[in-house]
DNA sequence: TTGAAAGCGCTAACAA
DNA sequence: TTGTTAGCGCTTTCAA
């Protein structure tokens, strides 16, 4: 068959007149909303499959009141960005709403992808849920300082979402712990190569006795940089992440890192979404998450020197 | 403004009437078609900017005689999915159509994925656009043989896509270089975790000079399992990769691999679905391409013995 | 439980 | 160049 769609797709009303019944009975029927006998139920049903009738989403969403449409965009580089439409695939189609996808790379602005997006969705209204960057710092300083760290090196996320807050977090916690002395930032940003080029610099100079990346992508491209040095991790150098993506729970990277539970996070945005969308009140603009530590296999205490 | 859409996006008919004019010419300005008078057209544009329109997507699929969709189903930790996708944004956005993401992940399957995507998209023709698979093995075969290496072994990518073929591929070119004896098949599997897997085999009986992946994702947990175990990479043994993934290219990892060339494969994908949504003839309905290699840091000649 | 009728916002013939 | 008129396939009152 080619080209396609020679014959035209069945539709309800294809459905309706092989039942012999009416479209709107027939649209009750593939809905599973109430309002049809058992027995016209099943007919229709049968006809429904017998040929081929799949609902068009199409007319759908422009008949119905709402789209039940949930639009997210995201990077197709960012483990967690996927983590995170993985939670949002999963808290949004119980619920019944359908996900679309609309991916940010180098050639497509966020402005793009959420345009057209927007088309679908007319929603503007805006809720934030965040975990506690600076509480996610403290938490990772906390455990290395626990471990007997001092030389706690950040290699920072630059411009990227929630870096200001993770540099001041980390700054804070190192002051609370009496180590405004070895507070140190070295630039960094978000991709593995970001991560690497730190690790070159903290290389040739010699490693500090830890270092706290600004996310698991970074922390990746540096322990790789690290190892190929000859620097052990944990044993010459600790290491942290940032995200507890999936990378970081790979078994041969078992990467300490700050978990911001994504598919919590996801569970609650997709809930929000759905409250104002059902109008529903929505309590609170922004819910700022606690996030917590993994602690895996890149983190030990210091060797003696 | 909480809760959202108390008021409702103006739609062409609100444009029309502060305009004076008719929808269907309304429609025609907002398109950029011919057929309105250049006067007209700034009128309109004017106004539609300032109300805020925005052409309604699920109207304008169930008016046009086809939707401008299309259709793609990825898994989102997968590089070589996400190289692909950018391509066919770059590739259909110039020809006027628009790309629906629809993810694969642990929790949906495929089916799941391509059902919510053919409620939008109805064609089912199917065309394949793939690269030689035993050519790639062959070229990384032909490559590492050329350097002098004799014991390459073949990690394999279990069931995964075209993983028959490509250790078909291998099986063969080592017959031609004479290498029989050599050739060694391990199991291994799509993800960086089997690459691993593999490694601590391979790492436990005394590396091989040179091992070929199933893919990069598999080299990756294998370059890392590698250098942990001390294992210096190219200068003990030799990695080459397959599908040439953004990650395969990060300057930290240079991994010598096969390459799949996503961004044409794409652009071809895109101007073939294109061709049958416009009723054009297309010719092959399979389109096999040649891979070739793309040699950067983790080959080189074997250590002499 | 069922059906009739209106309409979602737009496009595309066709007529003026 | 402009306007009129039908739909696209579905959902949703409202009556029967």
């Amino acid at each position: 068959m080619s080209p396609v769609d020679a014959v035209r797709p069945p539709t309800l009303e294809d459905v309706a007149q092989r039942a012999g019944v009416s479209r709107a009975l027939v649209s009750i029927v593939v809905r599973g909303v109430p309002g049809a006998s058992d027995a016209t139920r099943q007919r229709v049903l049968e006809i429904a499959a017998e040929i081929g009738y799949r609902p068009d989403s199409r007319a759908r969403l422009l008949a119905g009141r709402r789209s039940r449409l949930i639009g997210v965009t995201l990077a197709l580089n960012h483990p967690f960005h996927a983590d995170l439409a993985e939670g949002i695939y999963a808290a949004a189609e119980p619920l019944g709403y359908e996900v679309v996808l609309s991916a940010v790379t180098a050639q497509r602005e966020p402005r793009q992808a959420i345009d057209t997006l927007l088309e679908r969705a007319r929603s503007r209204a805006v809720d934030v849920i965040r975990t506690a960057d600076a509480a996610g710092m403290r938490l990772a300083v906390d455990h290395l300082a626990g471990l007997g760290h001092r030389d706690i090196v950040h290699v920072d996320g630059n411009r990227g979402p929630g870096a200001s807050d993770r540099r001041n977090g980390y700054r804070r916690a190192m002051r609370q712990h009496g180590l405004d002395d070895h507070t140190r930032i070295v630039s960094g940003g978000q991709s593995e190569e970001d991560g690497a080029a730190a690790a070159r610099t903290l290389a040739d100079e010699g490693p500090p006795s830890a270092v706290l990346t600004y996310n698991d992508r970074c922390a990746v491209g540096l322990l790789d940089v690290f190892v190929r040095a000859g620097i052990a991790v944990p044993d010459d150098t600790s290491v942290v992440g940032y995200d507890d993506t999936q990378v970081a729970r790979l078994p041969y990277l078992r990467l300490t890192t700050v978990s911001q539970d994504a598919e919590h996070m996801a569970a609650l945005a997709v809930q929000r979404a759905v409250a104002r969308l059902e109008h529903d009140e929505v309590a609170q603009r922004e819910l700022v998450l606690t996030p917590h530590l993994a602690v895996r296999g890149t983190t030990a205490a210091p060797r003696r020197r």
